[in-house]
DNA sequence: CCCGGCAGGTTGTATATACAACTGGCGCCA
DNA sequence: TGGCGCCAGTTGTATATACAACCTGCCGGG
């Protein structure tokens, strides 16, 4: 007997949010009903049911009842009120997340990053420089200095499949985080990993994350201005029920 | 036996947020527990568990194993990316606010306005065109179209002492709002308008508004790349254990 | 007095079962 | 041929049950 630490409806999730990001399902495909689900996976109807339904809620998948389930079409923004990691927005979007690697090494901490991860200038951190695309188009370069002591991991993970953000939400709960979005013109480095042309702006994102009160890890995430966007929503307490709206199927 | 409409766990769902809105329940109030809510209602505790299970992934309770159901603080839920009117931020900044109205008139709507306002292409909509400055710097400019029989008076407002955002919250109950940011190069009226240099990117926010489920106003904020960005903070619900965070729409 | 353990309440998960409502296709019948 | 109805598959809901993990307060032993 194993200990399960995940949740098997979890398990269930994680699966199809990644056979998503892989490509493996694409919108609009039909994704196993519930009961191919239990039958594959060994669980009983109603987890498969509990997985499909708050894949549907978080607007992953479409369900259409008589007909079966399939992955959502392709949303034309992201949400910035949502923390999540781009893999995951990109898979939300319906497209396939592929990374690139360009550096993941300790360092030694410049004056910005040592004031943004509370360190002394100079201490060691570890550094991330991915480029992210979205069915082989880059979005978005993620420069990431992680504070050395929270997760001591980081320089071994794979980040061509996972997420510098996955990973520290798996190490460390988010506790908080703060982030500042503004419209820059790229530097000539940045500018050729995103592959734009010259004058085209970015929209940059800097973020900071903290867990147990003490910052954790400090990204600037620069995203090609004519490719990307942020996108949220706001809706008063009280004012109909949240979640989306999806087409109604009855009168 | 009464035909059935609407779900039980939905009835559960939406009588806990009357009570939150009436403010019979206040934030980090207790919520009835699983076994309390089946025993009062007639459902299982089943039917309980999925209401308040849904209710804590829209944000609106909180839950601790253990201990209970509560009603979640408002406080740690801060927008993310929030666009405030801009007369308050640049007083909250402790600046002087300026504006000057470039044009407040009547117009029949072109493609992009009588899409976003959900009118017939041509029919008339209110437009105002503002500059607002921060100690006489511009800061943004505001390209605001509204549908008329929202806002009879819109076009009486002096602009100058109020802003056409405060006006529209006073005279019509916002019920949702969107808005997409992106980073783009400025057209030249804007730039020259914005006394920007050439070259240098503009943040854009669009912002939609609805009540009473139709669009009632459409804005464009442009703002100088150099001297405007947009800062949030965000505090996932539930901080202890790594939580789907869900939604976060909040005031 | 302090501390450990236990009892009871609460949420979290997993399952088996049941029925309703809806969809699509197949086949039967006129 | 055309239409109708039935059936298999799918989602949507509701329930009873079971066990695990967790928290709090209480009580008793040291």
């Amino acid at each position: 007997m194993s200990v399960r630490s995940v949740p098997r409806y979890r398990e269930l999730k994680d699966g199809i949010i990644a056979r998503i990001a892989t490509g493996e399902l694409k919108p609009r495909d039909r994704v196993p009903s519930e009961n191919e689900l239990a039958g594959t996976h060994g669980v009983s109807r109603m987890t498969a049911n509990r997985a499909l339904r708050e894949l549907h809620a978080e607007g992953y998948v479409e369900r259409i009842a008589g007909r079966g389930t399939f992955v959502a079409d392709l949303r034309a923004a992201s949400h910035v009120l949502e923390v999540r990691n781009i893999a995951e927005e990109i898979a939300h979007r319906g497209h396939r997340h592929s990374a690139r690697v360009l550096e993941l090494a300790r360092r030694p901490a410049d004056a910005e990053v040592a004031r943004a991860l509370a360190v002394r200038p100079g201490s060691e951190v570890f550094r991330a420089l991915v480029v992210h695309a979205e069915n082989d188009v880059p979005l978005q370069l993620e420069d990431r200095h992680v504070a050395a002591c929270f997760a001591p991991g980081f320089l071994e993970q794979d980040y061509t499949v996972t997420t510098p953000s996955a990973y520290l939400s798996a190490v460390a709960p988010l506790a908080r985080a703060e982030q500042v979005v503004r419209a820059e013109l790229p530097d000539p480095s940045v500018r050729q990993h995103l592959h734009m042309p010259e004058g085209e702006p970015c929209l940059v994102v800097v973020r900071r994350t903290f867990a147990r009160g003490r910052p954790v890890s400090y990204g600037r995430l620069h995203h090609p201005g004519s490719r990307f966007e942020l996108a949220g929503r706001y809706t008063p307490p009280g004012a109909g029920r949240g979640g989306r709206q999806r087409k109604a199927t009855q009168p």
